[in-house]
DNA sequence: GAGCACTGC
């Protein structure tokens, strides 16, 4: 069994099936009694007759109603999947998909596999005999791609559509068009309260609303009388105090980022040390994506007696990360938000202002499992007035190349006139297509190339780095570009511990090499590879990430599969390399050429084209190297600078090698 | 010169 399962849909642990007989039999039955138990139980015959009778369903279900893992049960239970139809339901988080479906499946007593499956990149565990699958929201969008019907399916549910994921949006569009051709699939689309009514104008008239109560103790929300000038001594402030006047319960603070975690992870060790009056310990722990997986564990642990514990987070335990026992929360009222300037063509990270969704779903938190307190740190007028329904939905912020490739090999010519809940802006599109045409994928007419952009639509990767893909056979150096892919699919390779940070960085320093970041990782997972012998040990006393690492493994082989599909010869193994660094930072200019920086004599980089000043990230090998010319794969604004990530120095010449024509009208700059 | 919220294909 997983604990804090991610969709935290559905209350109470039991232990898992699979024993024999008798035993098994008893916890049957008690797996029916807790799924009677649920809110949505008693709406069964309601839901299902709603199903049955109109083509769209919104569904707003509370935290805790179960309908993610009972809808499908139902549905499945009343033989809509009998004409050896499936039942699709859609998660914006892997994790989500695969705790959910393994839920699902100990309570139908099956496989994993079987009746009840999961699939997300790079992991398809399905069989033939699947009826209720689970997957993530991008995979239902890539199976658009060879069934434009979804004809393998009876019912779609697209669940945490209030997210609003791309992917959901784009998905949304699409099954718009879908059930006006196929009358007899059924969409449900379970949202919060914010959203259902936009998504029910969106879908037109025959749409049903419908409501579920959820498992939930009630939250007192509570807000400052006057205005901080600093949320983050307010957090600790607030910390202390309720560790001093209020009765027993966990503590889960919200806050923007590392920094600020870490300072009041300290401030708290500072001021609440045991003391001599018997008074009850705090216990602070910090809780963020790049701490690695035995440290983000700890926060399940029970605090020892007598002490409270105190969790500290980003973002990462408002929807991803579900934690019991907490009983009172604090929120800052911020959150750092990914934005995309398409003018500068430039991602940052800004501190914007929660939305009102998250600022309930942060409140909920406290609720879990018993009454609970929100500690809101701004006034109750700003929650009103001030704060934004909902963030701004991705498709308005983010760089829209892939899923403009995507879309275009649906046979979807004119993205512009797609019918969206919220159209992106025209620039963002505009950008887009622009980036497909310069790498091929697209032609002037904005079709999608017969070789080339076909098969870049095929690759789950972004745009650029498919095209580096694509190419590597030319170059002849497809093994050694897959394992480069590879890692940079995955996350936090380096691990930098908070307290021995140069003991890491020294051990990092054995792989590196002049010529930069991804010839680095190439490195790293050869030695992972032949030296290291996949060992986690060998991993961990590098300072390297063991589950990033397999997972690399894991991704090499899967990309290896997608290229052979394509017609590629992929080079049977990662063993002896026999090209040259330089042919690999050739290939990769064959793909980010758009990506293109001078170094300046005060260690700066002007982007090729522009007048910009970047700098390369500390994270970087490059950020204690000098390179006169380099592309990145990365560009981020982070406070006052900007930092080019993931870097690779290459010639001048095979920017012009590369890409004579988009830099023929830019050759006098650079 | 000094550091990335969180997802996903």
């Amino acid at each position: 069994m997983s604990y804090g399962i991610n969709n935290d849909d559905d209350a109470g642990p039991y232990t898992g099936l699979r024993t024999a007989s008798v035993s098994a039999q008893f916890k049957l039955a008690s797996i029916r009694r807790q799924r009677e138990l649920l809110p949505i139980f008693r709406h069964r015959q309601t839901l299902l007759y709603i199903i049955e009778t109109s083509p769209v369903l919104i569904l707003i279900g509370h935290t805790g109603s179960g309908k993610s893992t009972q809808l499908t049960q139902y549905l499945y239970e009343e033989g809509w999947t009998s004409e050896s139809k499936a039942i699709a339901c859609t998660q914006p988080r892997r994790v989500a998909a695969t705790s959910v479906a393994t839920r699902v499946a100990e309570e139908i007593g099956c496989q994993v596999g079987q009746v009840v499956g999961y699939s997300i990149r790079f992991e398809d565990m399905t069989s033939e005999n699947t009826r209720i699958k689970y997957m993530t929201d991008g995979m239902l969008l890539r199976e658009l791609l060879v069934d434009p019907l979804l004809s393998r399916y009876c019912v779609v549910m697209i669940d945490e559509a209030h997210e609003r994921s791309i992917y959901t949006d784009i998905l949304l569009c699409i099954l718009k068009k879908v059930i006006r051709k196929r009358k007899d699939l059924r969409l449900i689309i379970s949202s919060a309260t914010l959203q259902a009514e936009e998504f029910a104008n969106f879908f037109g008239p025959d749409t049903r609303i419908a409501s579920i109560e959820g498992k939930m103790y009630p939250v007192d929300i509570l807000y400052l009388a006057e205005p901080t000038e600093d949320y983050v001594e307010k957090t600790i402030q607030t910390i202390i105090d309720i560790h001093n006047e209020e009765p027993e319960g966990d503590i889960l603070a919200f806050l923007t980022g590392r920094k600020e975690i870490n300072t009041v992870v300290e401030a708290i060790l500072d001021r609440s040390a045991p003391d001599r009056n018997n008074q009850a310990r705090l216990l602070p722990l910090p809780l963020h994506a790049f701490l690695p997986q035995d440290q983000q564990n700890r926060i399940f642990d029970p605090a020892p007696e007598g002490a409270r514990k105190v969790i500290i987070s980003t973002n990462i335990a408002e929807a991803s990360v579900t934690i019991d026992g907490i009983v009172y929360v604090i929120d800052c009222g911020y959150v750092k938000l990914r934005a995309y300037d398409p003018a500068s063509k430039m991602e940052s990270l800004i501190v914007s202002p929660v939305s009102k969704a998250a600022a309930i779903q942060r409140a909920g938190r406290a609720g879990r499992t018993k009454p609970g307190k929100c500690f809101r740190l701004y006034e109750s007028q700003v929650a009103e007035t001030i704060l934004p329904d909902i963030s701004v939905p991705e498709i308005q912020r983010t760089n829209l190349a892939g899923p403009i490739l995507q879309l275009k090999s649906l046979g979807i010519e004119n993205i512009a006139k797609l019918d969206m809940i919220t159209p992106p802006p025209v620039e963002l599109v505009a950008n887009g297509l622009e980036l497909l045409y310069s790498l091929g994928a697209l032609d002037e007419y904005g079709k999608l190339t017969a070789g080339l952009g076909e098969r870049m639509a095929e690759l789950p990767l972004d745009p650029m780095l498919s095209k580096v893909l694509l190419t590597s056979s030319s170059f002849g150096c497809m093994g050694e570009v897959l394992t480069v892919a590879a890692m940079m699919s995955v996350e936090n390779v380096f691990y930098l511990p908070e307290d021995n940070h140069t003991a890491a960085e020294m051990e990092h320093l054995k792989f590196t090499v002049d010529e930069g970041d991804h010839l680095t990782l190439y490195n790293v997972y050869q030695a992972f590879s032949i030296r290291g012998k996949r060992s986690s040990k060998w991993a961990h006393d590098k300072y390297l990430n063991y589950k990033a690492l397999s997972r690399a493994g894991s991704v090499r082989n899967q990309l290896a599969r997608y290229l052979d599909k394509l017609g590629a010869k992929v080079p049977s193994s990662t063993s002896l390399s026999t090209v040259d660094a330089e042919t690999i930072r050739k290939c990769l200019v064959s793909g980010y050429f758009a990506n293109a920086a001078k170094m300046q004599p005060d260690g700066s980089f002007k982007l090729v084209g522009s007048e910009k000043i970047v700098w390369a990230h500390p994270s970087s090998v490059m950020f204690s190297r000098s390179a006169e010319w380099v592309i990145y794969s990365e560009l981020m604004e982070l406070g006052e600078k900007t930092y080019m990530i993931g870097i690779t120095k290459i010639e001048r010449d095979w920017l012009l090698e590369s890409a004579p024509d988009y830099y023929q009208v830019r050759r006098g700059r650079a």
